[in-house]
RNA sequence: CGGAGAGUAGCGCAGUCCGGUAGCGUACUACGUUCGGGACGUAGGGGUCGCGGGUUCGAAUCCCGCCUCUCCGACCA
């Protein structure tokens, strides 16, 4: 892509309200726009690192067994008046009115959808077990949004639910799925711990969630640095002995064992081996996948700007021109169609910009591999190359310089 | 929902105390010079001063009500 075509740019003054480093960055550097406390558009650029995330998080949902699906947004109040928690959760789920007065709510989490749907299809222990998840945006009337797009009014999630005959089962899947987060945060460039926390309202059962540490998080977690394993600080009473590092932290992955109260609440039931009437068992997964991005940016950056990690990175290559001359200009372009022919990601700053600018929005904007052509450069036959994590710069010969590129 | 701060040009701000018809930086447009780490000159465009009411000859400024945003706390499937 080259930056001239982008509707969007970078501004110089960053947005004075924005206290966090993905606030001000994402904001700065045109990633995001906020429109409402807690609720934001996702930009060209912003988008394109969601989309990695969403990529790495289908890979690894599918690889133990997902299957995607997407639900609607818009939850009919029958559903959870089923459950109860149109009283218990009242105060954080929006309300809206359609013809006749008829209530629905903006769907929070799906428990309340997913039940119902999967007791169309399962009938058998034969029918067991199943996952399904969706990528969708959920809306939560939190009392406070804050910390840019890490506690949003609407934002984007993961959510899988898992359907099994017994507890082991659970207990099997439970597991699959912990590693499945650890290869989601990992692949994202990010080092999660996996911390015993409550159930909440929702379940008395186990619960862990994946913690990432950042002073813009809002847990407090205890942490064993080498399990990569610990608490968090509402069940921590219990663990005090243990030598575990306090921390502050950012819930980015939570998993929870459901256990039979939806299948209950809307007869899930189905029929085991001896032809008994037996309860589903029910499990849920949750990612945050627009506040991991936000979670990326607090934890990869500089006082100049984001340092993405190659796997989210918005564009592989941030190619940038100096001077506007034609014979730079064409060895860009012919620089550029290679590639991409090659199937490089490319961001080229094209515009008609001095240096200082396009440097500054190279740091601010983060791609990891930058590629500096001018016609000093070109006397040589060779570009500069430098990479967003390190200072050093060294010169390529512009034959060679696919080699050198990191993703 | 409690506490604190803030809403004036796209963004960052001054002006408000002490009422007199709105300004600076940046960004934007044009021309010229310059241009490898946010250049300079000249000329220009851009505003329901968050909203509503009140006081006054006159309100960004004073008074009343409301809305919104940010931070701290409470809350947090």
């Amino acid at each position: 892509m080259r930056y001239s075509h982008y509707f969007t740019h970078t501004f110089k003054n960053p947005p004075a309200e924005a206290d966090t480093a993905n606030a001000k960055y994402l904001i700065q550097g045109g990633f995001v726009s906020q429109l409402s406390a807690g609720i934001y558009t996702f930009l060209p650029l912003g988008l394109r690192v969601m989309h990695k995330v969403m990529k790495i998080i289908r890979e690894e949902m599918n690889a133990i067994g997902g299957q995607e699906i997407i639900m609607p947004a818009l939850h009919p109040s029958e559903n959870w008046n089923t459950t109860g928690r149109d009283v218990t959760c009242a105060d954080i789920l929006y309300r809206t009115e359609g013809h006749g007065g008829k209530v629905f709510y903006l769907g929070q989490t799906h428990e309340e959808i997913v039940t119902p749907l999967v007791k169309q299809f399962v009938n058998s222990y034969k029918d067991l077990p199943l996952a399904a998840y969706q990528i969708q945006n959920k809306f939560r009337n939190e009392p406070r949004a804050k910390s840019g797009i890490l506690r949003g009014r609407e934002f984007c999630m993961k959510d899988m639910y898992s359907f099994h005959a017994d507890e082991a089962d659970l207990d099997r899947f439970y597991q699959l799925v912990i590693e499945a987060y650890l290869k989601v945060f990992e692949r994202c460039g990010l080092e999660a711990y996996v911390v015993k926390a409550s159930g909440g309202s929702f379940s008395d059962k186990e619960s862990d969630e994946f913690q990432v540490l950042t002073d813009a998080g809002e847990d407090i977690i205890y942490y064993d640095k080498k399990t990569k394993r610990g608490y968090n600080e509402e069940v921590s009473n219990e663990h005090s002995g243990e030598n575990l590092i306090k921390g502050k932290a950012v819930e980015a992955g939570n998993i929870f064992k459901l256990g039979t109260k939806f299948s209950e609440d809307f007869g899930l039931y189905y029929m085991d081996e001896h032809g008994n009437k037996k309860p589903v068992i029910m499990g849920c997964h949750g990612i945050g996948i627009s506040r991991l991005v936000g979670t990326i940016v607090e934890a990869n950056h500089d006082e100049k700007g984001i340092i993405w990690p190659a796997n989210v990175a918005p564009y592989h290559v941030h190619l940038l021109t100096l001077g506007n001359s034609e014979d730079v200009m064409q060895a860009a372009d012919k620089l550029y169609q290679k590639l991409l022919h090659n199937n490089v990601e490319v961001l080229w700053d094209d515009r008609d910009e001095r240096a200082g600018a396009k440097f500054n929005d190279a740091d601010l904007i983060g791609i990891p591999n930058r590629i500096v052509l001018s016609e000093r450069t070109l006397n040589q036959n060779q570009v500069e190359f430098k990479l967003r994590s390190s200072d050093q710069v060294k010169m390529i010969d512009l034959d060679k310089i696919i080699e050198e590129l990191i993703f």
